[in-house]
DNA sequence: TATGAATGAGAGTTCATTCAT
DNA sequence: GATGAATGAACTCTCATTCAT
């Protein structure tokens, strides 16, 4: 899915790169393709010769961002002590930092016009499901520690996941007193008591 | 704070309809002002007499439409013949018919462009939080009855609108079998198991 | 020529005396119709109807203001101890107070879209020579007085305001060092040493 | 200051020069964007592109058009057989055509709205200096001929200056009799007089 | 590949003016 | 006379996208 496409593909990393990190910026609004050229230092129409479509660009640097995240998070999970430290590592890496977060951000614009493809959808659900199977192997790896209980670990993930999603649209609204502190505490209390 | 404002009241309930109607729209990105104005069958600049600024529309229109989703769950609730029923109403009118759910549109191009004022800001996590007290009610019911469970009916309501956000994102998604029925029956689930 | 107005002439004096007040307000652009009205207490349909296009507000309000200063000013030279004094007083009054000078800016904005019509051209070439006039008594006065020597009042009279127009664009430009003090004294200098 | 402008700098002289036309033109009011890309051939979007905001452009103009008459005015001066013809050719550049004269059109439009920074006023009061100094050796140029006398040349060409602001205002009003002819002689003989 | 000038459609917004009441 | 809602025409400005170089 990323193969085929026009450029070298370190021209474009630089250019999600770039995206990601002006999606983070104070502008509120949608990312602007001369905003992302500007910080990848390219023309405008360069970046759009590699992205026809402005769209393409926030919705693969999502992805890209996705990816890279994913990563992080097998590796840091692989290396927690106990599944108790993997679920804190876990929520925290997938909880927004607040309400610019660059990644929720573009979650949020995915949203407010989302993409009518079949295929880019199912690469966002592949890309949420990950989030629930890897809390699956950790609730699982609790299970057989002993520490926690759990009949349909993959259940309960998925929800868990969902519930996040609740908290991480209160941390982006910013509600007084929806900060991302307490989102990790509120998201981790329920998950511990679901499965304990 | 909804009053105090240019033009007579029924025009301006006009406006926030039309506005709402627009957003069900098969248009993918924010709502235009023209759209509004020709569903309203009034120009442009007189849509603006109402509503100086174009996100005001949106913010308004997505608090008028709770408000009113509000009491007709309030209505609906009361008539209900037991917790159980009130608790699928309630679920039942929160998450969104579908992909072109205008309410949840509206909501997702909200925090696209999360507006900056502390008071708006304040007036939307009413409209959140009061989904979260109409639910702790219902729990707080069934515990009467006798058919639930709940040492803590506020925080579990509270993360079940959470969860009931998650799987709303879903169905905006529209990944595929991700529809408004599997939502439903997700959420119901994971309810009652939790009061249960 | 104020004569046959719709309106009760008190009202139209205070629109006029609004639309004054506007003027030298922070908006740098043009004056606009409803900030006359908001400051005339009055609606901006009832300022149209008494004025039935906006450039008359602004010609009237100037023709108005400057009739009305043009008798301060006529009081104030009769009482002048002496020619010199007199001297003074004018070049005082006909200077701008600085950048936001009302009556200035009126001039300002007249002239970057000068009426079409003779007639108000007319009027308003009444008012310019009538400060000349004013001036060329000045200058006979101090002629008889014996304080100052001139062979043809009016054409001095006429040119030194000619020259305060010149200092007063000077004034409203707002050049660093071009303030209303320095203009004052610097036409004083000029107008002296001519009639001496 | 003029530099580090995007696009090439023939083009924005284009513009520049479509805008002086414009200014011209029988429209009252001020510049039209619009206006200025038709006579430029471009389209608005691109005239933008070069000068990002409106009133910019009209400041450019006015400064463009004032350097390129400075040039031809030293050139001419430089040319003159004598002072007395410098002085005559001065004015003659320096005065309105008439009442459509596309500089102090600008000039009017500019004083209408004045720019807020100083950098801007800064360079006005440049470009108004340099008609002064300019003046200033022609009369201190009459005085070494024996043409003229004059004991501070930099203050009575100043003044002559601001004079001919004022007479070019009444031209600018289009009072009956104040033609550019009349303005013309007026001017010179005033300054004959004073340097004599 | 890479540029950045050029486009053009269209967005929001403003405002004088009108008109029903 | 008086209101202020309503209009609609324009205007400036934005921005994704294209294209000649």
């Amino acid at each position: 899915m990323t193969k085929e496409h026009p450029g070298r593909p370190e021209v474009r990393a630089k250019v999600l790169h770039a995206a990601f990190l002006a999606a983070a910026d104070a502008a509120p609004g949608p990312v602007k393709v001369a905003d992302i050229a500007r910080r990848a230092e390219m023309s405008p129409g360069h970046v759009m010769y590699y992205f026809q479509r402005r769209d393409r660009i926030v919705a693969e640097t999502l992805l890209h961002a996705e990816r890279e995240l994913a990563e992080k998070r097998d590796k840091q999970l692989a290396q927690a002590a106990d599944a108790g430290r993997a679920l804190e590592t876990l929520v925290r890496l997938y909880l927004p930092s607040g309400r610019a977060d660059a990644r929720w951000r573009l979650w949020a614009q995915l949203l407010a016009s989302a993409p009518d493809d079949t295929e880019t959808r199912g690469a966002f659900a592949g890309v949420i499901d990950s989030w629930a199977e890897a809390l699956a192997r950790v609730i699982a790896t609790g299970c057989d520690e002993g520490t926690m209980t759990c009949q349909d670990p993959a259940t309960a993930a998925y929800q868990a996941c969902r519930l996040m999603d609740g908290y991480a649209l209160e941390v982006l609204m910013g509600a007084p007193g929806r900060s991302r502190t307490w989102a990790v505490r509120s998201v981790l209390d329920a998950v511990r008591r679901s499965v304990s």
